[in-house]
DNA sequence: CAGTGGTCTAGACCACGCT
DNA sequence: GCGTGGTCTAGACCACTGT
């Protein structure tokens, strides 16, 4: 490679450098889930940039989720707060069209595990590494809807207690309790059959068609932080996307 | 309402003023799919306004899919190509990783009918409105897996030929015939268990798990176009959604 | 090398929310 | 009224593409 294209493949816009210089601070908890950032000007001092070029990184982060603005108030470290997860993360809706909210969860087993070859894949962990498995279902009006099965690897949440009970939004509890802000994720959707597992978890029956939604989520930082299988009841909700 | 309230809620930036009329002059066909825009100062001259707002203007259009922008070439309007489609409209992996792009299309049926009183519904026309069905199958090396129906207002596509074959690409189709760019969509999936329907066109088991994908498309105007209901093997392909 | 989009800066002014 | 983000402008310069 020569210098020229070296120097061509090495170019990075300052904002972008910006940006993230802005997102380290935020991993570090230089600035916490909910706090204000300085203002644009006093950002641009702060960084030696002009305030257009901190302008023009906060657009970005505002549309990774990673900030949020309001006019007239200032800019927000984001939260994962419930309406910002049903927003981002929960796109399940009721197939008669009425909007229920996030339905809500119910503990059914927590526990420490080995991880199986196929989880330790998934969380790109060495099998036999040490994860929290939790299941739980989800109900709408004490209606079953959801099987979950949650596989946390242990070592993010060491401090984690398989004895105390958790709340309904977990990506919340990461956050105020780890330090784990979740920021994106990927669902995969398969149509299965219910077994006798969901009729045990969510009352189906045996035969019926389920969505089976596997998730992989990860951290502000990058890192891997949860793999989740769903079982909805498909007679129940639908998994909505839009498209543009 | 007082007039104060009036000007609070009247007001809208320039940058989107400037974005409609581009949109509007692009849905006028003043510049056709594939077309090259005039430069940003060029724009600027024509609308009035500075290089600048131009640039807001064709960023959020770039984002919305309805220019695309090469540095150093131009500004241009969006084709509906086979590649765009891909990625913005068609979120099915192979189960096993493998690429394996779009599946070959197979026209099975087409036909013109009256509205059904669920069709008119979600076409949101009257019922016994002319509405072009299409019946067809889609195949990955030679091995059916969706089964696609596809209803058309009849109004929109009136020079359309019962008789004509169709392409793969049938959004490719709808803007070179018909001057309709496809823009947006919405997906609701559910799982259903196979029926024989099913069973003859892509020769699943009845009693098999599908995937079954609603779809209603806006062409650029924000009209409502097309309804599709695709039924999809699971074991063959799932859908793939990211968040953030 | 000419022409296009992309970056960066500086400054003025507007809209908004809070107090 | 003050401080914040949002809009709009003007201008300089950089990076990329095609000829």
């Amino acid at each position: 490679m020569t210098p020229k294209e070296q120097s061509r493949n090495a170019f990075k816009p300052l904002y972008q450098k910006i940006e993230q210089a802005i997102t380290n601070k935020i991993i570090a908890g230089e600035w916490g889930p909910g706090d204000m950032l300085p203002s644009e000007f006093q950002l641009a001092d702060l960084l030696s940039v002009s305030q257009g070029t901190v302008r023009k990184a906060l657009e970005a982060l505002t549309q990774s989720n990673v900030v949020y603005r309001r006019q007239g108030v200032g800019t927000f470290v984001s939260e994962n707060t419930l309406k910002d997860m049903l927003f981002h993360f929960f796109h399940y809706k009721a197939n008669d069209g009425v909007d229920k909210g996030l339905p809500s969860a119910e503990l059914i087993d927590i526990e420490l595990i080995d991880a199986s070859p196929e989880i330790a894949s998934e969380l790109e962990l060495t099998r036999g590494d040490g994860v929290i498995k939790i299941i739980r279902i989800r109900k709408l009006a004490d209606k079953p809807c959801i099987a979950e099965q949650i596989y946390l690897p242990q070592h993010f949440f060491t401090q984690l207690d398989i004895n105390d009970s958790l709340p309904n939004s977990l990506y919340h509890y990461y956050q105020e309790s780890f330090n784990i802000t979740i920021n994106k994720a990927a669902d995969k959707i398969r149509a299965v059959i219910a077994n006798e597992s969901d009729q045990a978890l969510i009352k189906v029956r045996p035969g019926n068609p389920l969505l089976e939604v596997t998730r992989r989520a990860r951290a502000l930082d990058g890192r891997l932080v949860e793999y989740r299988i769903s079982r909805v009841d498909s007679e129940q909700l639908h998994y909505l996307v839009d498209l543009n």
